[in-house]
DNA sequence: CGAGTATTTGACGTATGTCAATCGGAGTGG
DNA sequence: CCACTCCGATTGACATACGTCAAATACTCG
């Protein structure tokens, strides 16, 4: 599990002995906006989505966790987003108050939260540039690279890439309807840049032409 | 200084010891993307501007940071966004070795940085709800409302709202351009919700009409 | 294999971007 | 003190990319 990686085997035991299973079906939600703050998810397997909604159902996903992601970093004592599961997931987690007393044991392991969370916010600023100034071909070209590149990072197929979350997750995602998305998919195609075997199945035939759609490449 | 609100007094003057001012004349650049992080800071006075480059030009603003507010949290060994003052601009420094041995000795320093941390991760979340999902009038209901909130949290007016930032800072933040920032303040001022004296100071007339154009209502 | 749902494609309208002109205020010099 | 210039903001006219509505196609799962 990736925050127990600055820990040693016996503290790692103590994590263990504190900590929680728990599976969710496709689509369950685990906690929604507004929920009290009570416990904190390592994920295990599967794929999570975090969305914020507006009150006439609008709604922004945030981001997609991956297995080894951590979940409730960002919250004092109150959930500001909802987390669901996108096909079966499984996660372990802890009481927020377990938590707080083993960082204070390990510091190692609070150093290593604050590293993530940090991390977390310098890929929220990234999504801020993708959302407000790139088009829509842009944004799905962007999507597939950084999601490809997580999936490597996470020990998951970074190319013929699996895309578990729907058409509509995705243009929640990047701020579009399901059309535009579609669209974009089919454009990317057409171009050569991509292949789809099948919706939910990306091939990346040509990275480099995608990082230059993505407006991520520097010439 | 807010980052030394948890400090005790003695602690206080350590930190000032180890702190450097400095000033920064309107437009100057603190630090540019890609920088080495060598110091980390905290405003003083005035207003600074975080911003992401993409390579053809265009520009956004991940967020504009008032008195009070801290510089440096997001990166470790690199600056990811460029930091320039609007307007003249007053700040102190420190250098991130000092930094992290007085976070060694004063660990409530530490969690208060973490804290600080864990919401400008909120504040770009909630950003990304505006990007992404927000018609341009509703993109500035919810950034004057959201900047007069934040001034008065610092102490500063909250209702004649100034606005020290240029058309083009504020279109860069929302995703828009100055036209349409333009044509989006001419429609909140002649359905009545804000007057303009003059185009950096805003008198937010109805708050509660604003908060329901932002999308922020409950109804 | 069939029903239901997700995705893609098409036709069309409109909101926002683009290009261009006008207005207004700040600073400068006569 | 007033005129001139310059730059930022506003307004206008127009184009187009994206959203909307609707139909067709392709998957998924019983």
């Amino acid at each position: 599990m990736a925050v127990c990686a600055a820990l040693a085997d016996d503290e790692v035991a103590e994590l263990e002995k504190i900590m929680t299973s728990r599976n969710l079906v496709p689509d369950e939600m685990l906690v929604s906006e507004g929920d009290p703050l009570r416990r904190v998810y390592s994920l295990t397997a599967g794929v999570l989505r975090l969305s914020i909604a507006l009150p006439d159902g609008r709604r922004q996903i945030t981001g997609f966790l991956l297995p080894g992601d951590y979940f409730g970093l960002a919250d004092d004592d109150v959930h500001s987003a909802t987390a669901e599961a996108i096909g079966a997931v499984q996660l372990c987690s802890f009481t927020t108050r377990d938590m707080q007393a083993l960082m204070e044991r390990f510091p190692k392991l609070k150093d290593r939260l604050h590293a993530f969370t940090r991390m977390a916010l310098r890929q929220a600023r990234d999504n801020q540039v993708m959302l407000g100034r790139l088009t829509p071909v842009e944004k799905l070209a962007s999507f597939l690279l950084t999601l490809s590149m997580r999936a490597a990072e996470h020990k998951l197929s970074a190319n013929p890439l699996s895309l578990p979350m729907s058409r509509t997750d995705i243009a929640d995602y990047l701020g579009l309807t399901i059309e535009t998305v579609s669209r974009s998919f089919t454009k990317l195609r057409n171009t050569g840049l991509i292949q789809l075997p099948e919706p939910h199945i990306v091939e990346l035939v040509d990275n480099r032409g995608l990082q230059a759609v993505a407006g991520m490449d520097f010439h």
